[in-house]
DNA sequence: ATACTACTTGGAGTTAACTCCAAGTCAATA
DNA sequence: TATTGACTTGGAGTTAACTCCAAGTAGTAT
């Protein structure tokens, strides 16, 4: 599979793959006799899982971490896991603000809805209110 | 309220709170004779306000734009609502992708959790599952 | 064989959102 | 009054994560 189907499929730029190939957020990727990036089903699911993990702001860095870890073998299983696990507190962290966000953003959202609706402001400042 | 004891409420630095400030992601802030900010009960509702929809990413931008309407009066009533839904869209494409994180993260965990307690590796290659 | 196109590389440039800094001011204390 | 410490400003610097670029090469269509 070529980069540019890759991107395609994952909706990011070629110069993102091959900063990540680069930096090491996904092992070495495939290529023809030419040197030219081929990716195997293997280097489509790394990529799969960093466009993943990169959506909801885990670092590049443990990324990186990760990837060289997995390459060090069966030794690193632990360590593997312990980093997930640092990783997923992060994200449900981020998940918690994102919910309260939404929340708070349609209560603010009703207000107004019925403000349009009714042709009445039936607050004095929506920004002054506990929501 | 000085700036201080803000930046320790909602754990920020005052170089933010000052920038937020300067670039309109608040409204100016109260002052004391002397010039020094003294937040008022308002100010910091827009502090909260900034502090939450910034956590979920919602841009600085977007924020100004919204400070910029609420000062123009109730004529932009319908653009505020649309600046508002318009931010909840994108909070929850976020929302769902953490979530979707979150499962991945929940998965491999359990995978590596499983190898430690056997001592076996019960899989080829974590990472070529789907999941 | 000759274009043409898509790929390759290392390195420089960009962007959003802070973060830091130097120089100056003010209020309270010694 | 002199010093201290926290505050003020405009502007420069930093950071993470891309994003772009110039120069070169490989495979494909004429």
């Amino acid at each position: 599979m070529t980069i540019k189907e890759v991107c395609e499929q994952f909706d990011i730029t070629p110069d993102t793959l091959r900063y990540y190939e680069r930096v090491g957020v996904i092992p070495e990727v495939n290529r023809t006799k030419g040197g030219i990036r081929d990716y195997t089903e293997e280097d489509i699911k790394w990529v799969e899982n960093a466009v993943c993990m990169r959506s909801a702001g885990v670092p590049v860095e443990m990324l990186i971490e990760y990837v060289k870890l997995f390459q060090e073998g069966d030794g690193t299983i632990k360590a593997r896991r312990d980093l997930l696990v640092e990783a997923r507190v992060e994200v449900q962290a981020q998940l918690d603000k994102y919910q309260s966000t939404m929340d708070r953003l349609n209560y603010k959202i009703s207000r107004y809805e019925e403000a349009i609706k009714t042709g009445v402001l039936t607050w004095d400042n929506c920004e002054s209110k506990k929501n």
